[in-house]
DNA sequence: ACCGCCGGGTGCC
DNA sequence: ACCGCCGGGTGCC
């Protein structure tokens, strides 16, 4: 295994290699968001709010001791060497390549140390005219960072003699420079602004993805003959396009051939050697498309120089049993599924003692509590091997957890009877770890945390990245969109000739989040983050004339997108059924109108009451719980039992201020409105409060202490912050906050549930046969939901988060039955699921209550309105007259404009967020 | 001459 | 480097 522990070799790739250099101890555990500074590049992670303060001309010396060539404004990068024995503070030049340059002369170098070392500003070079210079070249510098450290950045320069001239107008292009006579001082500051308005942009975006109507995207592909299910026209495409994308060797994109050199339009690269394009790419339809049956027709028909992958054809039933099926209870969604599990022992492969099924490797996820082993019926006849030896030829699926089993289903669905593929689940504890076994496989299916477990327990013991795989498919990147996460630098560093991801999401906050992906496509230069950020990031967040045209055509080059709406030789792609969302006003019963009434005129009072204190922030609990009352008593009375608001700040003892924080937390957690973390933006995730009431991840706020010590403070309001004084909300306390049974309350209905079951019994006597998802975010509405259900004579059965595995998988079984008798309703709680939850069954939705966030229902409503559903679906919100939840509805719209131009906009800041969020305060109290 | 000037050796950090 | 800088050789006109 001659790849195996192989050094990276050039500095492109360094930032994902080079990340052990021999100072760093090697298997120090560090905890998730605790990561010393990354040395890998020079640019730092918030360099979204950069602004460019100006440049400077440099020279670049000692060029002939170095091999690194560099064109005419070609882009170079400056990287601190402070080992460098002659001078500390040495800064080195490399080329795009990674290859040194040369130096920055001393001087010079000595002024940038300071600025480099404190991050106080980024410094980038291009040089001007580099094409001939044999001992020194002239380089043309930007100077980048935040507003508040430019003072210090000029203070550091003017010290050591320096000054900057002001930008040049095509700064970060490279294109053009400006001769540098000493200039005049300085003027305006370039800031990171956003120069297209929300709609250009929306319509840019769209360009993005639905441009892609090329000749090659548009060819049909016939799967191989074990591909046991017919192809629909839009998978054949993708199939086709799959197949040229893996045996094409075109450019990569901004490459461009130039008198026998291949040239990189962005950077001014040149090299003689052929940059290589990825094999692989993107593909991005929309969920329900069939992007597992496509990999799946990919792995079976593609394996070399567009031959099918040689898999056992299964002719009689005689000779030698090696097929054993194998049961896999935990992550199986349907029982009568088998997995095969198979291996014929090639005479070279050793097989451990210790698996427990002789030739048959098999792993399981933990625990795993019964072992089924069967001997099968089938078994081959003959087996055509027309392996190559020395190439790969396993493919390597990565994928979070829920979709494991979706995965095993649809192998086992879409591969004909007759033939046979290795596959191996590399999950659980007992999960085979020795490389040779993994790589005589067709197919090896792990999971991104196990994929990071073994890298985490050392990066060289991991048995994924000891094999060069044939092919990885990563299901779901957007999970690993966070450049730093363990799961992503984990599979950044796995080897493979042919690299695919597939996600139904492409872009879903910022271009930023694509770099991890295109990275993982080893897509040059942009492995490299500062090349992807100079010639991609930055020009398309600061709204840089051409930047989002360059964006679009390196998506455009490597991504197969469809949506469910896009069409296939004139016709729509698939055939689905018509989806339609009513709203369906209710008015309160007077008696409810009136305890309505009342918390909203308290709450009113104390909203008011903080925002003429401005202590809105601080507060911000308190409000979103009287939202919540609020919404809950649009449902159901006794959803909101503790009328009486909670506004008391004057707790004494430690114990009774814990306990107030902890329900803060609760309120905030349980108050569906989707809150972020205001640190990571991301939701919360472990969350902590502090003890002025605001909500973070737990490992997010420790590192802004960590960061900020001694003196911390909290990144909403400012006040002091301390490790010590974070409240958790326990487990335990978050499952107790979820269900708020109320004993001996006697059941009564309420305008909602009313309304709600006048639309089922109608519908009941229009057809009994219809099935209905009632959804809500209150569990407990959910409960008393069941009373009037109950009483009506439905059968009926509920899904929610607070469920055990086992009882889900029941649950949708029981449902999705098309058997007399068979549930017709199905209570669901918003959120319940992950992405794959298919409840094709029903046609009917009903929404009890809006969500915050529009993108929830829709995602809760595609659960049906899917592959798979043969009627018409019909949608019916129930929004109460007067009320917060005409509000919400209002918030909604808003939030759905903002998500289609949210892309290419740079991510709000944590006070801008709130700031959002007190205008969407005031307009659901009506103030 | 404890200078100037010449011309060869030499050259990143 | 067709430079600068260093340090040795040298020394009226």
């Amino acid at each position: 295994m001659s790849w195996l522990c192989r050094p990276r070799k050039g500095g492109v790739d360094c930032a994902v290699a080079f990340d052990v250099p021999c100072k760093r101890s090697r298997s120090v555990a560090m905890p998730k968001g605790f990561s010393v500074a990354d040395t890998s590049g020079t640019v730092e992670e918030d360099t979204d709010s950069a602004i460019l303060y100006g440049t400077l001309r440099g020279s670049i010396v000692g060029l002939r001791y170095y091999k690194g060539v560099v064109n005419n404004n070609e882009m170079v990068a400056l990287q601190r060497e402070p080992n460098n024995p002659y001078d500390k503070n040495a800064v080195k030049v490399n080329n795009v390549n990674g290859d040194q340059v040369g130096h920055i002369k001393k001087e010079l170098a000595a002024a940038l140390a300071g600025i480099m070392d404190n991050k106080l500003a980024v410094v980038e070079g291009v040089v001007p005219y580099g094409a001939k210079n044999v001992f020194t070249m002239p380089v043309q510098m930007s100077f980048w960072g935040r507003e508040e450290n430019k003072e210090a950045v000029l203070d550091q320069l003017k010290m050591h003699g320096f000054k900057l001239a002001p930008p040049l107008k095509e700064c970060g292009f490279g294109s053009k420079w400006i001769s540098g006579k000493t200039g005049p001082t300085y003027s305006a500051p370039v800031h990171a602004a956003v120069h297209l308005t929300t709609e250009q942009l929306k319509s840019e975006f769209d360009k993005l993805f639905e441009d892609l109507k090329e000749d090659d995207k548009t060819c049909e592909m016939e799967g191989a003959e074990a591909v046991g299910t017919l192809l629909l026209p839009h998978q054949k495409q993708a199939l086709a396009w799959m197949v040229s994308r893996e045996n094409s060797d075109n450019l990569p994109p901004f490459w461009e051939e130039r008198n026998n050199f291949y040239y990189n339009i962005l950077t001014n690269f040149a090299v003689k050697e052929r940059p290589k394009n990825v094999l692989g790419g993107i593909l991005a339809d929309d969920m329900g498309l069939g992007k597992t049956l496509t990999t799946i027709a990919l792995i079976l028909t593609n394996f070399q120089d567009g031959k099918p992958l040689p898999v056992e054809k299964i002719t009689s039933d005689k000779s030698y049993e090696v097929r054993w099926k194998k049961k896999i209870p935990e992550i199986r969604s349907c029982i009568r599924y088998y997995i095969y599990v198979c291996f014929f022992a090639a005479p070279s492969c050793v097989i451990p003692e210790d698996t427990g099924f002789g030739s048959v490797l098999a792993a399981s996820p933990t625990p795993l509590k019964r072992k089924t082993k069967r001997k099968g019926t089938a078994s081959i006849q003959s087996v055509e091997k027309k392996y190559s030896e020395d190439g790969p030829r396993t493919t390597l699926i990565i994928c979070p957890l829920s979709v494991l089993s979706n995965w095993i289903d649809q192998f086992e669905q879409h591969t004909s009877q007759d033939f046979h593929l290795n596959i191996y689940i590399y999950y659980g504890s007992d999960r085979n770890k020795d490389p040779a076994i993994l790589s005589e496989q067709d197919v090896v299916l792990t999971t991104y945390n196990v994929l990071a477990t073994d890298y985490g327990v050392s990066k060289y013991d991991s048995p994924l990245h000891k094999i060069k795989w044939l092919r990885i498919v990563l299901d779901e990147a957007h999970t690993i969109r966070n450049p730093n996460a363990q799961q992503t630098k984990a599979v950044l560093s796995l080897e493979a000739h042919r690299r695919w991801v597939l996600t139904g999401t492409p872009i879903q906050n910022s271009v930023k989040d694509l770099w991890s992906l295109i990275s993982f496509l080893k897509l040059k230069p942009f492995t490299d983050r500062e090349w992807w950020h100079r010639t991609i990031q930055r020009p398309v967040t600061m709204g840089t004339p051409g930047g989002l045209r360059r964006l679009q055509s390196l998506i455009k080059s490597i991504t197969l997108r469809r949506t469910k709406i896009s069409k296939v030789k004139g016709k729509p792609i698939l055939e689905l059924p018509e989806r339609k969302v009513l709203i369906q006003h209710v008015t309160l019963a007077e008696e409810e109108r009136q305890i309505y009434q009342s918390v909203k005129k308290e709450g009113k009072v104390a909203i008011n009451r903080f925002f003429n204190e401005g202590t809105v922030l601080a507060h911000y609990a308190d409000i979103l719980g009287v939202l919540l009352r609020l919404r809950q008593l649009c449902c159901h009375p006794h959803l909101c039992t503790n009328t009486s608001s909670s506004f008391s700040v004057g707790s004494n003892t430690p114990e009774e201020l814990r306990q107030m924080l902890v329900n803060k937390m609760k309120l905030v957690l349980s108050s569906g409105s989707d809150e972020e973390c205001a640190v990571c933006l991301e939701s919360l995730t472990l969350p902590v409060i502090t003890h002025c009431a605001h909500v973070f991840c737990k490992p997010c706020i420790y590192e802004v202490i960590r960061s900020e010590q001694p003196n911390a403070s909290c990144p909403l309001c400012r006040s002091e912050l301390r490790v010590e004084h974070l409240v958790e909300c326990s487990l335990e306390e978050e499952l107790n906050s979820s269900n708020g049974k109320k004993g001996g309350q006697e059941w009564i209905s309420s305008s909602k549930i009313n309304a709600l079951m006048h639309a089922l019994i109608e519908l009941r006597k229009e057809n009994p046969t219809i099935k209905c998802l009632v959804v809500s975010q209150f569990t407990t509405f959910l409960s008393l939901i069941e009373n009037a259900l109950k009483k009506s004579g439905f059968v009926f059965t509920r899904l929610d988060g607070s469920m055990a595995q086992k009882k889900r998988v029941e649950a949708i079984q029981c449902f999705q039955s098309s058997q007399a008798g068979s549930p017709t309703v199905m209570l669901l709680s918003l959120k319940a699921g992950g992405v794959g939850l298919n409840l094709t069954a029903a046609s009917r939705v009903f929404l009890m209550d809006p969500a915050w966030n529009p993108a929830a229902e829709d995602q809760c409503f595609d659960r049906c309105h899917r592959l798979g559903q043969k009627y018409n679906v019909i949608i019916t919100k129930f929004i109460v007259k007067d009320s917060v939840e005409e509000n919400m509805l209002k918030i909604q719209n808003k939030k759905r404009e903002l998500a289609a131009g949210a892309f290419a906009t740079k991510k709000p800041s944590a006070s801008e967020i709130k700031q959002t969020k007190i205008n969407e305060i005031k307009a659901l109290i009506d103030l």
